[in-house]
DNA sequence: CAAATTTAGTTCGTGTTAGAACCAAAGTCA
DNA sequence: TGACTTTGGTTCTAACACGAACTAAATTTG
């Protein structure tokens, strides 16, 4: 290990940026009356057909055993329905219902907008630097846990 | 709010990166017993004599609600003891004990060794721009909570 | 085809999280 | 000094997180 441990500078102002970020986020999607797994659940079934729930937990990061408390718990709001797989007894469909489809063009463009006002004025150029670092530095912590 | 969202793939950046720096890091916590809040804890602790339990939460972000059940847990294994202040009847010292000591020596030397690995081969000028890139980012939200 | 293995989801235990209500000790102020 | 307000911590509730154990339905293999 280095000796001055340089790197942990960069780790705090990742854990930093991350955590104003998610403050940020999280607070308005409480205010819409949502947590924040559950909005991103929202989102991610928002246009589309449905899906299973393993796909589901691939693009939201939330485990399995995770996944089923949140989906019964908007299951049970009426917003999400599991509706079974056509081909495969074991897999289930989740997909939005009626009033879900109602609830995600409501708060989804409404955070897109909240979210959007950070970055008034900000050039593409700057998005471009941001996503290019981004990249990089996750790439150091992917790299060893392949 | 801008018609593209070309905000959007930032924002994906910066949470991918978070989690895949998380994932990382946690694995290696929860081999060596703890969980990562109770490291952040111990590493915070470490090489001091103590705190209140306020500033200990402002240091590692952990809200005093939280802080008041993760610290129980820290001082039923003996790692942490709660002591009186001195001056203000309301406020509490926690502070590490011998075995919480011990435990710090042990533990984070090791996490540091284990996060250094990622970065072996990587320029000064390469943290600087991360740092640089991720702060600015911070300031994007953080303008907003304000 | 039948046994062994894999896969999809649920359940369970322990721990974390935020926020609100609460209590007691300080501090403020008229 | 006594009432009012603030501050430091705990408790409570609802929800999330992870991993391990578990069930049932595929799939693979001999």
């Amino acid at each position: 290990m280095s000796q001055t441990a340089e790197f942990l500078p960069t780790i705090q102002a990742l854990v930093q940026c991350y955590q104003t970020f998610e403050a940020y986020s999280a607070a308005h999607i409480r205010e819409m009356g949502l947590t924040p797994p559950q909005f991103d659940i929202i989102a991610t079934l928002g246009n589309t057909s449905g899906m299973t729930a393993t796909e589901l937990g691939d693009r939201t990061l939330i485990t399995k055993g995770t996944l089923t408390g949140v989906v019964d718990r908007l299951a049970a709001r009426g917003w999400v329905e599991r509706v079974a797989h056509e081909s495969d007894g074991r897999s289930q469909i989740i997909r939005l219902t009626q009033s879900g489809e109602a609830l995600f063009a409501r708060v989804f463009p409404a955070h897109l907008a909240y979210m959007d006002a950070c970055f008034t004025g900000v050039p593409a150029a700057g998005h471009a630097r941001w996503q290019t670092a981004l990249r990089a530095l996750q790439q150091i912590f992917k790299k060893e846990t392949v």
